[in-house]
DNA sequence: CCGGATCCTCGGTGATACTG
DNA sequence: CAGTATCACCGAGGATCCGG
């Protein structure tokens, strides 16, 4: 069994109701922002720094210790070659996926252009795909951006979306953040964004209309 | 439209994130509690602040003043006999719901019994029923405990929670919060405390039963 | 009494520098 | 690379006071 309350001694709402232990939990300023990042990938302390402008690296560290003490992450070794210790969800942390999408998918009405100090991870839209995804469908494709690169797998019962290739890959979109960001979610239709040549497909035929089928779009 | 990142000048998160963005409107210490206690009914200042321990009375004229310029509730005033100006959800605020029924659930596994020093509203145990319903009932009752009176309404395809009484009530359950807590979610089968004398039931014939299995209680 | 505003203190947060 | 140490500051918590 797990522990009741949070270990570390912060301030606690003390409240007998599961949004206020929640809120003990992951409450606190970057917390919720951290376990999102993990959703996509368990990752090390510099790509958490890294991927999080602002959140300095005293207050990482804090916050992986209290999230670690609290059983809702766990350092682990990456065997060789390039050994390194990343942080990843436990199950318990894990669990907080419901949340944690409700909570994008509020926010995500806000979401028009990003503005110049404003900071784009195009993982962190992807994740919105969990809340859209309709089941039924059998497709694995990449997305390719400057740096980074994410993938997702639909299956029929359930969507994966991480970061990292795919080794079976049907598909791959290459293209700049905010491109990606309004092939999806934007309010021009998907295919017209290929046909402009801001965003390149490519792939086994038929994979992209089958693509823009499983999340509605057009 | 609504504006896109929060009005007041607080710390944001500059993430082009819809969770981020979330965060930004309702992160801070006390919000989303305050939401919740507003999911229930409209509220009045003393009232808010009389049920969340540990608020003071600065902090939430600040909150509620930050919550109002966003555009999440809205103070209106209740037309005399005792006129009073009470804090309700606008729309936007109200579908904040499914984020804060996800916290809650996830956050309700570490709830087993009140400490001492733990307050316990039993309208915040009440509101996880929201997501235990299954549809497909007709029945309203009413929850009485010592100086509050919360009513749910089942219908085929909703359920509301709210505090004070309803006129149409069928049933009344009345006993002390922990046990009204217990008989919900509690690990003793639901049909013993009334059978133990800790809760009165009381009301149509026939309506106890179905609200065992409105929610899959035995 | 209701609905706050003001003052003060303390701890959490943020920025920078430093170390194994 | 993965943190720790130090410090400034601001927001949270507590008490008191004020206007209707």
């Amino acid at each position: 069994m797990f522990c009741k309350v949070p270990n570390s001694k912060r301030r606690l709402y003390h409240q007998f109701c599961g949004l206020a232990r929640a809120l003990d939990f992951v409450g606190e300023r970057w917390t919720l922002l951290i376990i999102r990042d993990l959703l996509l990938g368990p990752k090390r302390y510099s790509d958490l720094l890294n991927g999080l402008p602002g959140l300095t690296t005293n207050l990482l560290a804090k916050r992986l210790k209290e999230l670690e003490q609290d059983g809702l992450i766990e350092k682990t070794k990456v065997p060789p070659p390039n050994p390194a210790s990343v942080y990843q969800l436990t199950n318990l942390g894990l669990e907080l996926e419901p949340f944690l999408l409700a909570g994008l998918e509020w926010g995500h009405r806000f979401l028009t252009r990003p503005t110049e100090e404003e900071v784009l991870d195009i993982g962190w839209s992807l994740l919105r795909l969990k809340n859209l995804y309709k089941t039924g469908y059998q497709l694995t494709f990449e997305v390719h951006t400057e740096n980074k690169i994410y993938h997702s797998a639909l299956r029929p019962q359930q969507i994966a979306v991480r970061d990292g290739p795919h080794p079976d890959s049907e598909l791959r979109l290459t293209g700049p953040p905010v491109y990606i960001h309004e092939l999806f979610f934007g309010p021009t239709p998907a295919s017209e964004l290929p046909d402009q040549g801001l965003i390149v497909v490519e792939g086994k035929f038929g994979r992209w209309p089958r693509l823009l089928a499983a999340f509605g779009l057009s």
